[in-house]
DNA sequence: CCCTTTGGATACATTCGTGTATCGGATACA
DNA sequence: TGTATCCGATACACGAATGTATCCAAAGGG
């Protein structure tokens, strides 16, 4: 899957363009979706040739997926780091609302998110690469979870900790369609903390 | 955004060849996805030149929506009809067996459906068709849940009724998108009927 | 049953995107 | 600084998809 790994020297030049690629690919797919974008396009939004591109990939959809593997990292931390912020006791609210701002904030990430889902949805071995990822994700959350025990009590019908961060992951999930329709940022952070009350707590505090 | 309304004449003929061209549409947008399908992909599947698409839509684009349209009405009909199966006193568990039957069992219609949420979410006029699809649903959702009330009480973090409708779609909607991933129907259904059951019930009734 | 209208097929022109082969300037290393 | 290597630009050839104009067959009305 990978292009050009046959010899040593890896030249900065070479870096950087790639990076530009990347980051004007990030722009283009977010405004027209990975359907509707052309390699030229691409090269034309990171001001280069088409020859840079041929140079760094074989095909729109290595780039895709290279694209997807950066983001999703740098995303990955973000959030291990947001979760990672207050001490040993969780504060579940701000807590979410940390990790909101990263994950729902940022529209374009969104949309390119959805498009590599739909991508990898019809192909097996690019499904396997984003189920890693979420599963990473998940595992950051349940080890947050796990160091809140006794704070607040899992409903039992999700099973153990780690059917709790599933559901966390769903209603993220679940929120970022709406989101995605209706553009109202505030909103889906509002709805996504209520949506995260709900499932994380057992009821028992419903009015505070 | 409707072509050919020029004049009276109805035709059976064309009404067949549309359909057809539907039917062949989601087929191919399903197996391949949106942006991947061409006009003359459709015909072909559809058994017609493309004439004929061209004497039925104005582009691919018209054909997806008109696709859209016809089968999520088609789904909001069986939704309805599946929560409106039993007597007034609802059952949650075999409720939600039967809607599930019918949301989560066709993949093929998960993809195009996430096809065209991805389509949506960078047309505006797109997108406020699809958010009053998703208002249909989750009124008759609220309908139901408005007739069962007292059986479960509900979490007062999700607001009124309509806040737990609400609810009910994001569940529903991260499911779905676990389940273009790993494409485990059977995971899926377990999966959602916990979400909905920590989301509709208050928690007191953790253990059966 | 004829004849008008309509629907779909065929053929064509054209645009658009791709991939490759080649060339000149930049870059790293001695 | 010289030089071998690498990288990206340019040019070209090709294929694929689009849209349109024209033509033949099939429906439907009288």
């Amino acid at each position: 899957m990978e292009a050009k790994e046959t010899s040593g020297r890896v030249t900065k030049r070479r870096v950087r363009t790639r990076a530009n690629l990347l980051d004007a690919a990030f722009a283009v797919f977010a405004a027209k979706g990975f359907g509707r974008v052309s390699i030229e396009e691409v090269c034309e939004a990171a001001g280069y040739s088409r020859g840079a591109f041929y140079s760094n990939f074989d095909s729109l959809d290595e780039l895709f997926f290279a694209l997807y593997q950066q983001r999703a990292e740098l995303i990955a931390e973000q959030v291990s780091g947001a979760l990672a912020l207050d001490g040993p006791d969780l504060d579940v609210p701000a807590a979410v609302d940390r990790v909101t701002e990263v994950l729902l904030l940022d529209r374009d990430w969104l949309l390119v998110k959805t498009d590599f889902l739909v991508h990898a949805a019809r192909d097996e071995a690019v499904a396997r690469t984003l189920l890693e990822h979420r599963a990473r994700l998940r595992g950051a959350i349940a080890d947050r979870l796990s160091r809140a025990r006794g704070h607040t009590a899992l409903p039992a019908v999700l099973g153990d900790i780690d059917g709790a961060a599933h559901a966390v992951v769903a209603a993220y999930d679940g929120v970022t369609t709406q989101l995605l329709l209706d553009r109202d940022v505030e909103r889906a952070r509002v709805w996504l903390g209520q949506l995260l009350t709900a499932l994380l707590t057992d009821g028992s505090d419903t009015t505070p």
